[in-house]
RNA sequence: GGUCAGGUAGCUCAGUCGGUACGAGCGUCCGCCUGAAAAGCGGAAGGUCGGCGGUUCGACCCCGCCCCUGACCA
């Protein structure tokens, strides 16, 4: 019997894709795979919507609650841990689902995308001529040295400007070396969630709404406790960002939840047009009553 | 009823001592980004400057009346 490629169930933030991939796991006997960055962390549930134990339905899922909210993200790092995981998978025969809206972590774990190291000695005085001099020098040195990098970077980005740098200084080699590609490393279809935008953006609001009524400022809470506002990348995360600065007394906690939604729309207007752009998602929409008889179809091509 | 303040981009507001609105932030739309990707970076579209008259070569800016909003007085 022919194996089943890995499925990946991809789209904006509050599309479904978590139950979808549940479903389909059921389904075809698979395992779910997160591939979404916060819900790595241990301990931010509610604001990364997290699918509760019982929400699972019995389906295992990897790669949840794995790093502290103190621990910097690293999606080099998560391929390390993501590509052992689904060989090992299709090894027991289990379909590895994979779902999630961070689209560079399923990029690293599907297709051939090689992190080329980092240095945090070169990284931090890189950092710090940034602070100093702002991304412009850097920029024109990037352009010196690497011109087909600094066609693709954009020449305010400092911090990629200061990773291309970190890059090549590493390895001796152009940081367009190692530029992504879409080749992918498994046989695998991505399925696009897709909704109506003035839906999802309903969607977004009421679900940032709900967050609130689980005590998400509470988990905040819970979590500054343990050090969040000090992890690089956790503190970052929606919602949790502005219930810090709630807490901190910055912001009033009507503000904090009216930034979080606003927020929240726009990170789902960059995961469409950065998933939009790959062209062998299949986009499935949401809103078809037979959904997963056609995400069925798709995944047995 | 009176006094004062104000009516400029979808929203909140700058601005022009009369000479084609340099507007800004947010929002919207579009895009870029390989070790922070729920982060980071960029581009574009939006205005007959409340209405009607008047003064002027010329008014969003001056004058008159009107409408609307807010505060205060009665």
């Amino acid at each position: 019997m022919r194996q089943l490629p890995v499925i990946a169930v991809i789209g904006p933030t509050a599309a479904g894709k978590s139950d979808l991939a549940v479903d389909i796991a059921l389904e075809l006997g698979g395992e779910v795979v997160n591939t979404d960055s916060m819900q790595l962390y241990r301990g931010m549930d509610i604001g990364t919507a997290k699918l509760s134990p019982a929400e699972r339905r019995g389906v295992p899922h990897h790669l949840l609650d794995i790093w502290e909210v103190t621990k910097a993200a690293s999606v080099a790092e998560y391929q390390s841990l993501v590509r052992p995981l689904i060989d090992d998978l299709r090894g027991r025969g289990v379909v590895p689902i994979l779902v999630g809206g961070s689209g560079l972590y399923v990029r690293a774990a599907l297709d051939d995308l090689e992190f080329p190291g980092t240095d945090p000695e070169i990284r931090t005085r890189l950092e710090a001529e940034l602070e100093r001099a702002g991304p412009l020098p850097l920029y024109e040195r990037l352009r010196e040295r690497d011109p087909k990098a600094a066609e693709a970077i954009l020449p305010g980005n400092g911090r990629r400007i200061v990773r291309a740098l970190e890059v090549i200084e590493l390895s001796g080699r152009p940081f367009s070396a190692t530029m992504p590609s879409y080749d992918a490393v498994y046989d695998s279809v991505q399925l696009g969630v897709e909704v109506p935008r003035e839906i999802l953006d309903e969607r977004v609001a009421a679900r940032v709404r709900r967050m609130w009524e689980a005590g998400l400022v509470e988990e905040v809470g819970r979590l500054a406790a343990k050090g969040l506002a000090k992890g690089r990348t956790a503190s970052r995360a929606l919602g949790y960002a502005q219930v810090l600065r709630f807490l901190d007394g910055e912001w009033s906690e009507e503000q904090a939840m009216e930034e979080t939604i606003r927020a929240t729309r726009r990170f789902v207007r960059r995961q469409e047009s950065w998933f939009r752009r790959d062209p062998r998602v299949i986009w499935l929409s949401q809103q078809a009553p037979d959904l997963l008889a056609r995400a069925l179809t798709a995944a047995r091509r």
